[in-house]
DNA sequence: CCAATTAGTTTAAAATATCAAACAAAAAGC
DNA sequence: GCTTTTTGTTTGATATTTTAAACTAATTGG
């Protein structure tokens, strides 16, 4: 954070000489010479004071881009980075339409059961075993599910769920669709 | 511009004590205190020292909204918990729109960062800390989540991920919008 | 060309921030 | 209850910033 170039810039940009710009924040124009050349490290108040110089609050001193970017590369740049710095991202799920969402914490007890296959209305769902095993049917096929794996299907094909282990598992689940919007209904639904 | 309560609310914030923080930051205690009393107006550089010990951006810092608003994430027991077929489920986030869905599993090691906070497009986030411990910031809101705890935001809105702590910290999330119909995209702006 | 103005820099007192340590008050253990 | 720990506050010594004024350099105007 280089302040004393960022004020000097900031002045400039306004237009204004050290000893203008000290006048209008009632402080000398030496304090605004030191400050831009990083002589002195300014003390709050006196930040506050030159600031109404321009006048400029002091989340905009500090948010202000010096260098004009393009807003979209700018975010691309961001995107680089946050790969760069360790995050591991694993897409579950992929190419989705368009509805609501609904995330939702399933606990199985061994033996549960959402019962026979049921239709949703439009939308999607999908989901990750956290814990444990689950049975899923789909659409009249059957996929077993351990722990890391992601299942992704449209709510119009019939499904259930089923936990035939002998431990507890759990999913995290989200689906999206009409039902979304009445989690009640959703909840019984699934 | 409040400048000690500013200090001391994000302070409490991230759950520190003032020498906690002043260790941290590399200051004395009673420099914590001053400031957050108004006594002093504490120099620039200083503000910074005591900034790295959150740490935290001086943008942030002074852009950061105080004030609770909507709600933005449901702690572990705020959860609705339903109860179908013997299915335990946890409704993490609800009421939701329109639009497309993506199921990402999320593995933070320590010190990860999803870097500046970033604006995707239209659409909302939801997601379910299952291990570690993350902290969130959604519009200059800052929240720390544990195991259990979720969160719900539309995606217009700047937000962060960060790992803070000693040990990997899991994340389930699923996100909506127009990004979410192009996997790379959402999984790296994540 | 030479004074007069304006620019930014530097210097030694005055004002202020920071540190180290002691203080008070509350919370946590026992 | 009592001690120990943790919290935030205060105080005198030290370090830093801020001022006021002098200084340099460049520019403007007559």
């Amino acid at each position: 954070m280089d302040l004393g170039e960022r004020l000097q810039v900031i002045r400039k940009r306004h237009g204004l000489s050290q000893r203008e710009l000290a006048k209008r924040a009632g402080v000398t124009n030496s304090t605004i010479s030191m400050i831009e050349k990083n002589t002195v490290s300014p003390s709050f108040s006196s930040l506050l004071k030159v600031l109404k110089g321009f006048p400029m609050s002091v989340e905009e001193f500090f948010t202000l881009d010096l260098v004009k970017s393009d807003q979209v590369i700018f975010r691309a740049h961001e995107q680089a980075e946050m790969q760069a710095q360790g995050v591991a991202l694993q897409l579950i799920g992929h190419n989705i339409p368009d509805r609501g969402l609904s995330m939702l914490k399933e606990t199985y007890p061994p033996g549960a059961d959402t019962g026979a296959e049921m239709i949703k209305y439009e939308g999607e769902e999908a989901g990750t075993v956290i814990e444990g095993e689950i049975e899923l049917t789909v659409d009249y096929k059957i996929y077993h599910l351990q722990p890391g794996d992601g299942y992704f299907f449209r709510t119009t094909l019939p499904h259930r769920f089923r936990n035939l282990g002998q431990h507890t598992a759990i999913v995290i689940s989200a689906n999206t669709g009409p039902t979304s919007t009445h989690p009640d209904q959703t909840a019984i639904g699934k």
